[in-house]
DNA sequence: CGCACGATTTGCT
DNA sequence: GCAAATCGTGCGA
């Protein structure tokens, strides 16, 4: 297992090399409930400023995404839909303002709380199946924006060995048409905690003609 | 100050 | 498979 500050070195570099090493890794979050873990199995980059379309800082800082630019390591959280909750860890070096979001899991520990959060009647493998999800399952609220993960009330712990992984393409952006996309969805193959694969809406070709 | 929309989830058909 | 739920943020006036 890698220490602290080697954990912390590895995030400044760019988020799509950091993003595959993060598969298999164990995240932690310890309340006064208790602690509940997660196996990392999917997860989606994000680039800075004027690099990526589809990245909340794309067109520069502003008060939701000042977390983005700050510090690797760190917790950048936002609200969404009115109702959902997302995580990322910030990564690359300071300023450059890109991420990774964290879009699923499997817990490993503290599934009796995570079904507290989720609801009894959620399967196992739907606990943490979703990045909103994923957020409510571990009881990261979003005044945790900021958090520093290699202090409690967090712990990240990278796998021992990287993990096989696919890519694909990021979920809900871009095609074309739509601006560029990139294959920065990446995610442990076979595993049933990773959300069902989505075809880019806009990749799928719309006949209004009827032929 | 007002308006449109989003890195989604859920439930019903 | 589709539409509703729900509100902070970003941008124009």
């Amino acid at each position: 297992m890698s220490s602290s500050s080697e954990t912390r070195a590895l995030f400044e570099r760019p988020a799509v090399e950091v993003a595959p090493l993060l598969l298999g890794g164990i995240l932690s979050r310890t309340s006064l409930q208790g602690t509940t873990s997660l196996r990392i199995t999917e997860v989606e980059a994000y680039l800075g400023v004027g690099e990526d379309p589809g990245s909340h800082s794309f067109r520069g800082m502003t008060r939701s995404n000042s977390v983005m630019f700050g510090e690797p390591l760190h917790l950048y959280t936002y609200f969404t839909y009115g109702m959902h909750t997302c995580a990322n860890v910030v990564c690359s070096p300071v300023g450059s303002a890109s991420g990774i979001l964290l879009r699923a899991g499997e817990i490993v520990e503290g599934s009796d709380l995570a079904h507290e959060r989720r609801g009894q009647a959620v399967a196992m493998r739907d606990l943490a199946r979703g990045p909103a999800r994923l957020t409510k399952a571990l009881g990261i609220p979003l005044s945790d924006g900021g958090a520093d993960l290699a202090q409690p009330p967090y712990e990240l712990r990278m796998p021992d060995q990287p993990a096989p992984y696919e890519t694909s393409l990021r979920t809900g952006l871009g095609g074309p048409g739509g601006g560029p996309e990139f294959p920065w969805r990446f995610f442990i193959p076979g595993d049933p905690t990773v959300s069902p694969y989505k075809r880019h809406p806009k990749l799928l070709p719309f006949d209004p003609a009827g032929g």
